[in-house]
DNA sequence: CCGGGGAATGAAAACGTTTGCAGTCATTTT
DNA sequence: AAAATGACTGCAAACGTTTTCATTCCCCGG
């Protein structure tokens, strides 16, 4: 359309009658500058339609305003919901997010951290523990702030907002053991590269395992977190192994493939079967019979993780560890062990 | 952690032996420099864990490799799946995606555009049509390019990727009629500042209006896309006008509300109530019954727009307007109308 | 009336890349 | 053997801000 370059502050401050410099602080430190001149600049501002030259700005103030989030996937609702409160908060600070994903791959997490780095973020947001150590050399080199979601980092280092899986997971399978369960299977998510995944597997066994029982290999099935799948893993246990009266999944996708797959068979959920899920998506109360399942704070993990991040590219420090609570919620989907 | 700056170009240049410009090409125009030069500068930029930094280039190239996306929220599973298509689609090219939300706020999506023009953005992707005019007067001056999902526009102005949102839910509403349903609801989302919705609704009176059916005023909720205010329409259609059989729904989080609302009342479906929602996301396959929806391809209406701007952004051209199929998935929540 | 002291402004030097242009070679071509 | 070609390389000028340091301007107290 046009051809003619955008303005830039040298127009605006030709406009004004001023120089570049007190255009510049006419507009980003106002305190700087007498009144009548700073309307002066900024009312041309406005009639030329300045819009400042990120770049330039970031060239010469050494920083973006950016912050960069890089998620597994993000269509999985609980990423969702967790993406949605990082980019409304970062926004209510002129911040603006930048999102990459990288499928559970650590090399191309580590490949995209690199373009993320270019972009120069000022902070960066990630998901767990699993990965690459050579990423966190890099950030540490590039002085990029980082904060991880999820997962809690039992040593301590790192700065991380996130729930206790493994706990969790122990206290729903005691709620299945508590209601006379005796037969278990699981309908884990990959246990590769996901810590999340590999602790809430844990706390079953350790559950288990505080009550000498023992969780057969052949009552373990592994699932990537989409309904089809789901359904899958839950037929493959059903075929493999019948016989156990509750089902543990590592999320809520994965019980809710598993309560569809069910109700085509006629296996009646609570009645034949109680399933618990991880999560609490916002499907989790909406399926039929609603879903017995821990709830992750998503939402409220990205809000923290955003204020976090906010705070400490203020000059602000944070506790390193925040735990956020992992709460169990009984609904629909487990009842007494039949018999 | 360290306190000495990264290593910059120039530093590469001089550990290499040879001047900024060689280091550049060699770096970013790899065939422009003899061979033993070319690895001479990949080693120490590799040694010395060199980053370009982004905004210079920006600055000096007059382009940042990145994309920006506005979504109304992005929580919603069907913009969730678009985001991640875009995402990763951009990433595959090497550009970057800048995430914003507006939350159904012209104001705040004007604000939002304006912060992501001054990041520099190569061209951006919205959603749908209803927004401030003032908007495109900015990316017009801009000079930025911009891709419109979801909706197509009717004057074929703009570049857009999108489905035929009225035409879709007049199918739909045909569906029910040849099913012999005569006493229709509908649970609709807000139609402020939402076309899509609009159109949907539009559809349902189009379809019954062929066949001189009217549709009560007070047999039409809105709510907003979350489960709770879901179930709540419901069952405000329920109170006000209850006799219905048929219920449209904008889309499936609201029709899988409807769903719950129905099991928590014994209303069985579809024997008392056919219930029809619209995006098929993925649990629409998942819940009990399964629900008839229409299938909006939001993952390929994501990976279609990124290719579409970055075909652009090569000096591509493409055709302005792309219409994506919107088909009738007839599931289990519907059929014959009682009696 | 002078000098002192802020407050407001301006000149110019960063910030770290890319790139047009002009050189320097070693080959070819005539 | 001279000249022309072409492949590499380097110099230096952008790109559009912010910010340091000086300077100017005004006002006030002495």
């Amino acid at each position: 359309m046009t051809r003619r370059t955008n303005p830039k502050l040298s127009d605006v401050a030709r406009g004004a009658g001023v120089s570049l410099a007190t255009a510049s602080r006419a507009l980003s430190e106002p305190e700087l500058v007498r009144g009548d001149t700073r309307e002066r600049v900024r009312e041309v501002a406005a009639m030329l339609g300045y819009v400042p030259h990120g770049a330039a700005r970031a060239l010469a103030t050494r920083e973006s305003r950016t912050v960069g989030a890089l998620f597994p996937p993000v269509d999985n609702p609980i990423f969702a919901a967790a993406t949605q409160a990082l980019a409304h908060e970062l926004a209510m600070s002129g911040y603006t997010l930048l999102l990459a994903t990288h499928e559970y791959d650590p090399a191309a997490e580590l490949q995209v951290t690199r373009t993320l780095l270019e972009r120069g973020v000022d902070g960066l947001v990630l998901v767990g523990l699993d990965r690459d150590p050579e990423l966190y050399r890099l950030l540490a080199q590039a002085g990029v702030p980082y904060e991880l979601m999820w997962s809690l980092d039992p040593s301590g280092f790192h700065y991380c907002v996130g729930v206790a899986h493994r706990i969790a997971s122990v206290r729903a399978t005691q709620h299945l053991l508590d209601l006379g369960h005796r037969e278990f299977a699981v309908s884990a998510g990959r246990t590769a590269h996901n810590d999340r995944t590999r602790e809430r597997l844990a706390g079953v066994r350790e559950a288990l395992a505080a009550r000498a029982i023992e969780l057969r290999p052949d009552r373990v099935a592994q699932a990537e977190f989409v309904l089809p799948q789901a359904r899958e893993a839950c037929r493959e246990l059903l075929a493999r192994s019948p016989g156990f009266t509750a089902l543990v999944c590592g999320n809520d996708v994965l019980a809710i493939g598993a309560l569809a797959e069910c109700a085509s068979r006629g296996i009646r959920v609570p009645e034949d079967l109680s399933i618990v899920g991880f999560d609490d998506i916002d499907m989790a109360s909406g399926v039929t019979p609603a879903l017995t399942t821990v709830r992750v704070p998503a939402a409220e993990m990205g809000r923290r993780a955003a204020a976090r991040m906010l705070a400490r590219l203020a000059g602000r420090d944070v506790e390193r560890t925040e735990e956020l609570p992992a709460e169990l919620i009984v609904r629909a989907s487990t009842g007494p062990a039949p018999r």
